[in-house]
RNA sequence: GCUGGGAUGGCGGAGUGGACAAUCGCACGAGACUGUAAAUCUCGCGGCCGAAAGGCCUACCUAGGUUCGAAUCCUGGUCCCAGCA
């Protein structure tokens, strides 16, 4: 079995610096888990650790492109143009590619990032990933209440409609997406991803809440200060629109009110403080149900050591 | 100093005699989530007891008063804001 190092965990815990620091000793390449990297220019808003400089390479039109950080390939960033849309799917066909090719270089892939459904796709099974998206459909429910998109469900898929939890049940867009599944047209012609079973090893990075919530705000000024505003004004000229995926992310959205002139700097950073503070708790609310992660606190000075200890422990053991 | 307006839970802000531990929004806390996941959705949110139903206590600046009953009415005090001086 291949080994996968993850590397997971809330926002602001330094996993990408510590992810870059272990691909040094094992000789590894990178993988972003991030739903936001994916978009090409958002950088500073996403936390791409990108040194100045450093350039894009592609190699093969089979592959995605790639950065070099401190001499680390990191994948995963770049896929598509923030005017598009994506998706978990398209991460996980193109990742479980990107991963093939890793292997055959005889590297150790990291998988690092706060999205936990994206790494759910590439080390678990998401059985319904390969139903695509039918904009049609979605369109003809779009103004459904989530009564009338779950007595619809319960026509099409009793069964699901029962097996739904309270909160899926009073949530629209799931309800969309289940009935899109429930309603598809042609079973057979559907590529469904192959589940690969690896060799993991899980890390989750973490911090006591308050100070987790005060590295969060310095983090936030931080990017302010590398160019937020800019970053933004040049989406927005090159043709990124509010309403696009891509712009509903921490970091963008907050600064729709600003660009039409009704509220201030402050609003905006005081927003997206708000913003990531609530996405850290959502992180650690979905890490914390998988039992196969080993957590580390980042406050303990000697946690990268630790972590080293346990990875190397493991990339010795022969699977 | 005068005149007018105001003081409600961590914050904003409803309520203007009973159905008020107090609509709602935010923050915060807990959670769900198999193709938007940094999305979307659910629950909780004065204190104490209880698994729950529910019960008890302290509360709408403060001190009194009116009333069967007050966040709501009256009087005094404190503070804040606006206009005039």
């Amino acid at each position: 079995m291949q080994k996968l190092l993850v590397i997971c965990g809330p926002t602001s815990t330094g996993k990408t610096k510590l992810a870059l620091h272990l691909a040094k000793k094992y000789n590894s390449e990178l993988i972003s888990a991030d739903s936001r990297q994916v978009y090409k220019g958002m950088n500073i808003g996403t936390g791409k650790e990108l040194p100045a400089n450093s350039k894009f390479k592609i190699q093969s039109s089979k592959l995605p492109g790639y950065y070099e950080i401190n001499e680390v390939r990191v994948w995963g960033y770049d896929l598509v143009p923030p005017t598009r849309s994506f998706s978990v799917a398209q991460y996980k066909k193109i990742i479980d590619k990107v991963l093939l090719t890793i292997f055959n270089r005889k590297k150790l892939p990291i998988l690092v990032g706060g999205t936990g459904l994206y790494i759910k796709a590439i080390i678990d099974d998401i059985s319904t990933l390969g139903v695509p998206r039918n904009t049609n459909l979605r369109k003809s429910l779009l103004n459904k209440t989530s009564d009338e998109l779950y007595a619809l469900l319960s026509q099409f898929d009793p069964i699901k409609s029962a097996s739904l939890n309270v909160s899926d049940k009073k949530n629209p867009r799931r309800l969309v997406r289940a009935i899109e599944v429930a309603s598809r047209i042609n079973k057979l012609s559907e590529i469904k991803p192959k589940k690969i079973n690896y060799n993991l090893l899980l890390i989750g990075l973490i911090l006591f809440r308050q100070d987790l919530y005060s590295k969060i705000a310095k983090r936030v000024d931080r990017r302010i200060d590398q160019g937020m505003e800019t970053e933004i004004q040049k989406l927005i000229s090159s043709g990124v629109r509010w309403g696009n995926q891509s712009m509903s992310g921490m970091g963008y959205k907050q600064w729709e009110g600003y660009f039409s002139k009704k509220e201030s700097l402050k609003k905006v950073i005081d927003k997206w403080k708000v913003a990531e503070r609530s996405y850290s708790r959502k992180q650690i609310a979905w890490f914390k149900k998988d039992k196969r992660i080993t957590w580390f606190d980042i406050a303990n000075k000697g946690y990268p050591q630790n972590v080293e200890s346990l990875v190397r422990k493991w990339y010795k053991e022969t699977s």
